[in-house]
Formats: structure tokens, sequence, C-alpha cells
DNA sequence: GTCCAGGATCGGA
DNA sequence: TCCGATCATGGA
């Protein structure tokens, strides 16, 4: 899945047999990830700033050694699963997953922060992605930890319990601030919640997740996903219920039979089978009468 | 100005 | 249990 290459003033170069930065982070499964000549990419993750360039071979990691990188980042960009066994797979299933898996071939599922994805996702509600990331980031000046490039990582549970309504309400949330008050102020009275999450069965932990203020079925499947805690997990939004019910059920169709047959067509790989069918089309306004091209 | 966004919640049928 | 209205904000 890797291969480190060579370690070169303090850059680490790293063969990844198939990534794809652009499709990674513009697929919707994070927030913090930018480009300014999608070459270069600078994220936020994990408490710190990261920076990486990609040559279609190889992964440039700027400012890191090997052992930071196998201690936090091969984890954290799921280096050890085969994407392209996963991909095969898939594209076998049909025609439309065939396409949607070229489409967009180098997607790694990210394994994120568990804090951050639950109350990114939480703000994701009914809002748009270029919004969600400009709250995101508003949070983190506001009450996360300055890091050495001048950008903030994202706040810590207790700032945020500890902040009032009023302060919260200045990152533009809107209704979504009430959200994220509430479910620091519940997670701060659990401290063992994180760990608790992680050791449950898929199904319990989506029980748990449900019962936080703010959070109903697809952003706890979002954090199910998008924090490594279940891989199967089949978040539906208002795109992936479009996709499904057009190239799929060619009706209008509930969520909960979505969510049975996902699991039973695409099984241990629903998940990624999932961000593939939303990036697809939403990119390609799969799901929508229009016809523009 | 209108429509829409990686939905969840609540009250009433 | 199911359904529709509502929620706050701003991108397109």
């Amino acid at each position: 899945m890797y291969r480190i290459v060579s370690e070169e003033n303090n850059n680490l170069r790293v063969e990844i047999s198939d990534f794809n930065p652009r499709h990674t982070f513009l697929c919707g499964q994070c927030f913090r990830w930018d480009s300014e000549d999608g070459e270069r990419w600078t994220g936020i993750a994990l408490g710190q700033s990261i920076s990486l360039s990609w040559d279609g071979n190889a992964c440039t990691f700027y400012n890191m050694s090997k052992q930071e990188f196998m201690d936090k980042w091969v984890k954290y960009f799921d280096l050890e699963t085969d994407y392209e066994l996963a991909k095969n797979i898939l594209s076998k299933k049909d025609e439309h997953l065939y396409q949607a898996v070229i489409h967009g071939s180098g997607i790694r599922l990210l394994r994120q922060d568990f804090y951050e994805t639950l109350f990114s996702f939480l703000i994701s509600q009914n809002n748009n992605i270029p919004r969600i990331k400009k709250i995101i980031d508003s949070l983190s000046m506001n009450f996360g930890i300055p890091l050495e490039n001048g950008r903030y990582g994202f706040p810590g549970i207790t700032a945020l319990a500890d902040a009032t309504l009023e302060s919260i309400n200045t990152c533009r949330g809107g209704y979504r601030c009430r959200y994220i008050s509430d479910t620091a102020k519940r997670l701060r009275d659990l401290p063992t919640f994180r760990d608790d999450i992680y050791k449950l069965q898929p199904e319990k932990a989506r029980e748990v997740l449900m019962s936080l203020p703010g959070v109903g079925p697809k952003v706890a499947d979002c954090v199910l996903l998008y924090s490594g805690i279940d891989r199967t997990a089949f978040p539906i939004d208002r795109w992936v219920k479009r996709v499904m019910e057009t190239l799929y059920f060619k009706k209008e169709t509930d969520e909960k039979s979505i969510r049975q047959f996902s699991r039973e067509y695409f099984g241990e790989l629903s998940g990624i089978a999932q961000q593939y069918l939303f990036y697809y089309a939403r990119e390609k306004k799969i799901g929508l009468n229009v016809t523009e091209q």
C-alpha cells in the first residue's frame, strides 16, 4: 500500500499505491484541506498543520520525519487498506459503480479525529460545503489552539463547553450553534465517551451518537465512517438518496430501505461505495432534473 | 429575489 | 409511527 522512498531535507517521500489528493480532500469527507495550485495541499489535522504534494506516483510530506509519519499519518491516510482491491470488487458490481469508481479514483477514506468529525458534521446539516468550512475555521480561530503557521487547530471539548452560546454564535453557524454548545457540554461531562464509542458494536455506537443533541442518522453515520469507527457505515444525505433512487431503485425510496440495500449489496465496502457514489453524484449532478454538462 | 445546502427536531395527525 | 413545518445563514 505504501513504501517510504527517501527522507531528505526534512521531507519524506512515500510511494502510495492508490492516492489522489484532490479526490481525497474534495470528496466531502473533510473540510480543512486546501490547495492554491492543485499541486501542494495543506491541511489542519490531528491537531497540527501538514503539507504535502503528489506527483502521480509518490507523495512528498513536507517537514516530516519517518517516525511521525509512521506514528500518525499511516493511520490517518488509511495506508494499510488496499483501495485497488476495493475498486476492483466494486467496479465489477455494475456499470454505475464502475463509472463512479473511475470518477473518484484515488479517494482514500481518512481516519479523522473523532471530536472534530462529530462537530464538523453537526455543522454540516442543511448546509453547504463552502459555508461549513467557514464556520469550522471561525470556530477554530475563536476557540482552538494556535498553530505555528498562524492557523488554528480544532477546538477541544472543554473550550467549546465553557464558551457561552453568544460567543459560539459569532461563528455564524445559525441554529446549529445550540447543538454545538449542548453537545460539547454533554461530552465534557462524559470523559470516556470517545473511548466507549470505539469499543461498542457499530450499531450500538450509532445509537449512542444519535442521543447527542443535533445528531441524527446521517451525522452519526458520517462520524462512524470518517473517524474510522465503522467502514461499513453508509451516510444517506440528499445526494446519496437521489443517486440511489436514480441508479438503483428507479423510484422514491426511504432511507431505511436504502440502508438495508447498501448492506446487502455493497457489504463490507458500503462506506467506500457511498463515498464514490456521493462524489460522483454531486459532481455529475445525478438525480437533478437538469441537462447540463 | 429565489432556490438550495452532506438534516434534525418538534408538534400534530 | 409518520409527516410537514421550521430552523439560521449565505452560496450560487
